[in-house]
DNA sequence: TCTGGGGTCCTAGGACCC
DNA sequence: TCTGGGGTCCTAGGACCC
């Protein structure tokens, strides 16, 4: 009996969870993202497709989609209820007794035996569609890579399968960026040394590429071109390596004193959040994002790992000190690191 | 009129030690 | 004029993903 992933993904989650309270905007262009007004700092979270006629995409800048699409309907990113409608799509993922990985609010891998995949994947699209009116689509892989670069040729509400057989001739031709963990600025540095599809960089010599990216990743690009990939399904409980909150301002802050007391705040937050779970932190980080969009983080680790406010704050605090120069502030953020 | 917020993992350089 | 080699920890930054 063969072993297969199952790669699930919601269709355009978050706006498809905002038409299903809002069914009369079934059909329009849906964009969510920030707090819903499209004047201000904020980017899209995802556009339902009609949006995406326009041009309009995730990570887009708010104002720009509304210029591209100013009959769009902007709304406000309501975490709690894509939670909870995240928790039951995987509980019904869950209910079909196997092994289920979740990835986020909306995609999840499944571990599945059988010769008939494409039935289990059909189950799955029922079982979501009856338990949340939502629609996924499948990807089908012998691997997890495989399976999740299935998933996009199946969109919308389809299954695909892509195997060993199959990786080139669906992948060989594409740009290296069309692979999972390979973004623009890997595809850019390959494209420098005339590696231009995934077919190319398969092809690669990975000792000759450790050279130029280094070590592991170079060989690991390899085998991710190959579409190589051993690394199992897990049900196992997630467990975080941090925990962090940040903050755009509408407005830049010029004065540092309210720089400090936003740091406070932040720290305070972070704190909070993190003894409802009670692990101890060993380092804080604090995040600068100045005006012009130019980012520097310090750091400061506790004397002894700690789940009390004060120290977390103090840290968070003392960390600020590593920056100078008194420049305009876009962003704050704090983050807290736990002991492993 | 630019460019969110939540994360993870890897790299590279310096400090420090033997 | 020359100034080891290896290991580990700490720190800041980069790249990527959802």
């Amino acid at each position: 009996m063969a072993r297969w992933v199952l790669h699930v993904d919601l269709d355009q989650f978050i706006a498809a969870v905002e038409v299903l309270r809002h069914p009369e905007l079934k059909g329009r262009p849906v964009v969510v993202g920030g707090d819903g007004d499209p004047t201000k700092r904020g980017v899209v979270s995802t556009a339902s497709y009609e949006a995406r006629e326009y041009g309009v995409h995730s990570g887009l800048p708010l104002r720009t989609a509304a210029r591209r699409c100013p009959d769009a309907v902007f709304l406000p990113v309501d975490r709690d209820v894509y939670e909870d409608v995240s928790h039951r799509v995987m509980a019904a993922l869950r209910s079909l007794g196997v092994v289920v990985e979740v990835l986020g609010w909306d995609e999840a891998f499944l571990a599945v035996d059988g010769d008939d995949p494409e039935a289990v994947a059909q189950e799955i699209r029922a079982r979501v569609r009856a338990a949340t009116g939502l629609e996924c689509s499948v990807g089908i892989g012998q691997n997890k890579l495989q399976a999740k670069l299935a998933t996009g040729f199946g969109k919308p509400a389809g299954v695909f399968r892509l195997t060993a057989e199959t990786w080139f001739e669906v992948l060989g031709d594409r740009p290296p960026d069309a692979l999972w963990g390979i973004g623009a600025k890997t595809a850019k540095r390959l494209r420098g040394l005339g590696i231009t599809t995934v077919g190319g960089l398969a092809a690669t010599d990975p000792d000759a590429l450790a050279r130029e990216v280094g070590p592991t990743i170079g060989p690991w690009l390899v085998r991710l071109a190959q579409g190589r990939d051993h690394s199992p399904v897990s049900d196992a409980p997630y467990v975080p390596r941090s925990s962090g909150r940040e903050t755009t301002y509408q407005r830049d802050l010029d004065d540092w004193d309210d720089v400090r007391r936003e740091v406070s705040r932040l720290a305070r937050r972070v704190a909070s959040d993190v003894a409802d779970d009670g692990r101890d932190v060993v380092r804080v980080i604090v995040k600068v994002r100045y005006a012009p969009f130019v980012t520097q983080t310090h750091g400061r680790t506790l004397d002894a790992p700690t789940v009390e406010p004060a120290r977390i704050e103090e840290a968070a605090l003392a960390a600020l000190d590593g920056f100078t120069g008194g420049r305009p502030v876009r962003l704050l953020g704090v983050r807290a690191e736990f002991s492993r």
